[in-house]
DNA sequence: CAATTAATCAAACGATTGATTAATTCATGT
DNA sequence: ACATGAATTAATCAATCGTTTGATTAATTG
């Protein structure tokens, strides 16, 4: 076989690194072979080498381009809190958005949670873009013009980043075991989430308008 | 080369386990050969399959042993918060074990680190003996015979899981970031954790006695 | 239209993998 | 003293790994 009537390099790149991202994501690097991307993405074996250089490349993109989902989400975090107007609409967004983005990006979490496992670090370079303008947004619940939370609220925020990886990792079982919501549909376990926010960060239950 | 003056089966056995932990913990199952292991420890290839049966057996060994050490950790772990008498002092015991035990036992927290993102649970034959000791222990800080800690009071405790966790991927640079204790020695670092764990789960600082 | 380039694949490469085999040495009981 | 079994190794195996090569075909260019 040589070239397809439709041959189209960009998407193929691109179809590559999205099914090599997957199988990272939930096997690690080690444990997938690059015939097994190449299988997945429907290319031959010289493909990988031929778009990424080698293995280690096609890795590092795939790093890249999820440390890019995070930071975009980041911002958009960040912009979200930063639309609300009193404390605790702030802090329901936050969680809100937090839950939506395990749920949507669990492939990205989960790839950078293997690679903070294996560096020890997260990416010095990807630290400021990822973290901070979700840290800023926050500092907003307290007035505090330092874009740093208040002492007490880092246990907390930290616990909303745990929650969310630990949503990543397909756990809701556990999630659910930590809520106490069992048996409840998606959208309770949300909610206790943010009603469990509520009494902690801010120290009031939310007002139960809807 | 035969059987050597001093041939010692089991301490053969467990030197080959202790150097695959390392090896495992710090760059996954997949990543290691079974060369690196039985050059680690000082032996040949083939008895890694003789004492084993295969690297599956010998991984399979390692994630026990463990689960072993962290399931022992929280038995230890309830059992130093029971002997404490007032709210404060079980839980500056609680906060100050959680942070010895992620120093003490980093290969430990790595390796179960690792198996619960390639399996995406925790192993629910394990969970009752690593989880429940601690959780328990927690009840006495409420008066909550039930053993489970009240609904405002999960998020804190997960917290101080998370932290170790931080604390065990040797990402100390970025927990004295988060803790704001960046150039103080280890010691400031686990004095500010217990100040803040206070505040934030007990209402109130800890008496500054000593 | 002829020549070149781009996109792709099948096949093969050498290296490395986990595993096995056969041999060797020491200890032990009779 | 000698046979038996346990502990260990060097050498080797087939399989699989990541990578490279050479060929083939569609598109592009002049």
């Amino acid at each position: 076989m040589g070239r397809p009537i439709q041959a189209n390099a960009e998407a193929t790149r691109t179809r590559i690194r999205e099914s090599a991202v997957k199988l990272f994501a939930v096997q690690g690097q080690a444990a997938t072979t690059t015939r097994e991307i190449a299988r997945a993405s429907g290319v031959s074996l010289a493909m990988v080498s031929h778009y990424f250089g080698s293995k280690q490349g096609l890795y590092t993109a795939c790093v890249d381009a999820m440390y890019d989902e995070l930071a975009e989400a980041s911002v958009r975090l960040g912009g979200a809190m930063s639309h609300e107007a009193s404390p605790s609409s702030i802090l329901e967004t936050a969680v809100r958005e937090c839950f939506h983005l395990a749920r949507t990006r669990r492939d990205a979490i989960r790839l950078i949670l293997r690679k903070l496992l294996d560096d020890g670090e997260l990416d010095p370079r990807r630290r400021e873009d990822t973290l901070l303008p979700f840290l800023n947004a926050t500092s907003r619940l307290f007035g505090d013009a330092t874009g740093r939370p208040a002492e007490e609220l880092r246990l907390p925020l930290q616990s909303l980043v745990y929650l969310t990886v630990r949503h990543a990792l397909n756990t809701e079982k556990e999630l659910r075991l930590i809520t106490g919501c069992n048996d409840d549909p998606e959208d309770a376990v949300l909610k206790h989430l943010i009603d469990t926010a509520h009494r902690l960060i801010l120290g009031f239950p939310p007002e139960t308008l809807s």
